[in-house]
DNA sequence: ATAATTAAAGATATTTTTATCCTTAATTAA
DNA sequence: TTAATTAAGGATAAAAATATCTTTAATTAT
């Protein structure tokens, strides 16, 4: 659905919400071990990342590494997409359309047009702080199992 | 969502299902002008889709084209999305674990696992032949319109 | 048979995405 | 102050997706 890029920001956002606070940082090489990517790549997007004011902080040197503050614990998930640019992996049309809308529909606009506010809310109704509970609290994980517990 | 070559796939065969049959067969000119995708690009589109027996038919020369019959119309738009390749982008993590499932969910797996089945019935549950339907009927598009109407 | 038309097939080219590596800057500890 | 550690930044590299062009094969009309 989302790209590798995307993919990597959401599960390293997640960890670092349940893992880190401004006391507690994570490197990149816990971080990329934990959710599974590569480690330089995950460096690049976390570097976007920590552009976005808000969204996560970082500090170089011993001790320092990547973390998330309360208030960004907050943010949604659809934040994270937006930062990421896949905004329109969910607005645009279904089949590539200029525009998704009601003036201009496409044939698939009608079937979608029920889907696609679920899918919104999915994101947007939920903070990065609640899947990092979810993945406390439900055993959830984030990173891929070669074999199934 | 899906790739451009599968945006493309689905634009061509909805098309082909509204103005094509054995007797009336559409050329690569036509086609690419009437979804709006480019020409030679969309020859290669065409070529994958022609392998697959059963969805769309081909014939070289003069008064030849692409063309479905009436038994291709009859599949589902997902069939199309399965020979794009592209099942994975609705049932794959959204988080891009290496399974979805009840086993080892990541934290968007209990929201997402309202939705999918809803993506899938979106797909699954239309006929081509019903989307080049609602596209006589109910006015939608195919092309990308410079300027809304 | 020959010429014209059309898709198939193959070769390349371009762009985007994914990924790695190396150097620099910031921070901390000794 | 020096050395160690860590992310930031920049330069490449590799792979995949998108796109174009040229040649070949099939079919039809003359
Ligand atoms: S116009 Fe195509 S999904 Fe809305
Ligand atoms: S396991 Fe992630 S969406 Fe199902």
């Amino acid at each position: 659905m989302f790209s590798k890029s995307t993919e990597y920001a959401l599960r390293a956002i997640i960890y670092l919400a349940q893992n880190s606070d401004p006391d507690h940082k994570i490197g990149l090489e816990e971080l990329s071990k934990a959710i599974g990517s590569p480690r330089s790549f995950t460096a690049k997007i976390m570097q976007k990342l920590t552009k976005d004011q808000n969204l996560v902080s970082s500090v170089t040197g011993p001790g320092g590494g990547f973390y998330t503050n309360q208030e960004s614990k907050t943010r949604s998930v659809f934040s994270v997409l937006e930062l990421m640019g896949e905004e329109t992996t969910i607005t645009q049309c279904v089949l590539g359309l200029d525009q998704c809308s009601d003036q201009n529909p496409c044939p698939l606009h009608s079937t979608y047009k029920q889907i696609k506010p679920r899918l919104l809310e999915m994101f947007q109704g939920k903070s990065i702080q609640q899947l990092a509970k979810e993945l406390k609290n439900e055993k959830t994980v984030l990173n891929r199992p070669r074999k199934a517990s």
